[in-house]
DNA sequence: TTCGATGCAAACCATTTGCATTAAC
DNA sequence: GTTAATGCAAATGGTTTGCATCGAA
């Protein structure tokens, strides 16, 4: 983990832009929680442990930074918060997600599902892809492990 | 169009919900504006003319209703604002959609195209899909014909 | 007549911004 | 020493809510 904080930090210095240590300890929370989607204030809290005196716009203006550079990916399920999802290295593209759409839990799917689809897009619609963004909602293993079913699910709580 | 109000009203009273002049009005709007993914906004602005007592808020609650209904769907590119499409009768599943990185339009795609994603993933993670979300980023045909590249759009304004 | 639906204004809440201060380079 | 970065508080903007009134059934 130490030198994938290390090629971050090098990221942001290429960028010119500067080393803080309230840059740093975003970095470190969001490689200590990369399996979690965490949102701008999970991430302001975690990282005020570590450094009390931060403020929440630093925050936001570090995830937007580090957006800018492709280190994290800013996704919407729809909830009204953005999270943010550490882009693994070499990425082309963001991963996908499958929702509960019981518990809200959030699995990550690291292959690229679309190659197919995507060569079919870009041929019938001449539309040229630079990314995208893949959510499925359902129910997830556990949950009907525990006899959810799609139709215990009352109303359209899907997008938002 | 018109048996297609017909419709919605009946469902409006399925489901025991009374019908408004101001429901009628917004559906009319979503159905004279079925190529648009419109704004909560957008459509209050539309009904507005057709109703002009009518308040912001009961277009929220209308729409949000509608969703309920699944006559809408709610989506969301990332730009802050919901936007609201008229799904087909009987369509299972959300449309996908193109949405350019340069001008900002957005393509519909009616077709299907995760039947085979789908199935594995249902496999593969046990997880059972009752909807998904499939936008791609990218360049359309237009501004591409513009000269517009995949280089010439700098920072990554992909998802807010 | 009754209870859900409406309009208005106020409340909410995630995010952004202005500005004086601080600190990385 | 310069200039970007920070922290705070205030502003923003889409959306929601409380409540008195209204109107569809």
């Amino acid at each position: 983990m130490q030198d994938r904080i290390e090629k971050i930090k090098e990221q942001l210095h290429n960028a010119s832009y500067k080393l803080t240590p309230q840059r740093e300890a975003t970095v470190t929370v969001l490689l200590e929680n990369e399996a979690d989607h965490l949102s701008a204030e999970d991430i302001f809290l975690k990282v005020k442990e570590r450094a009390p005196e931060i403020g929440l716009a630093t925050v936001y203006r570090t995830l937007e930074l580090l957006a800018e550079l492709k280190v994290v990916d800013k996704i919407n399920f729809g909830d009204g918060v953005a999270r943010f999802d550490l882009r693994k290295e070499g990425a082309k593209h963001f991963h996908h997600h499958l929702v509960c759409m019981h518990c809200g839990s959030v699995e990550e799917i690291e292959d690229d599902l679309l190659e197919d689809v995507e060569k079919k897009v870009e041929n019938q619609f001449k539309f040229q892809i630079v990314d995208h963004r893949l959510t499925f909602h359902g129910i997830c293993k556990k949950c009907a492990a525990e006899g959810i079913t799609i139709d215990s699910l009352k109303s359209n709580k899907i997008s938002e």
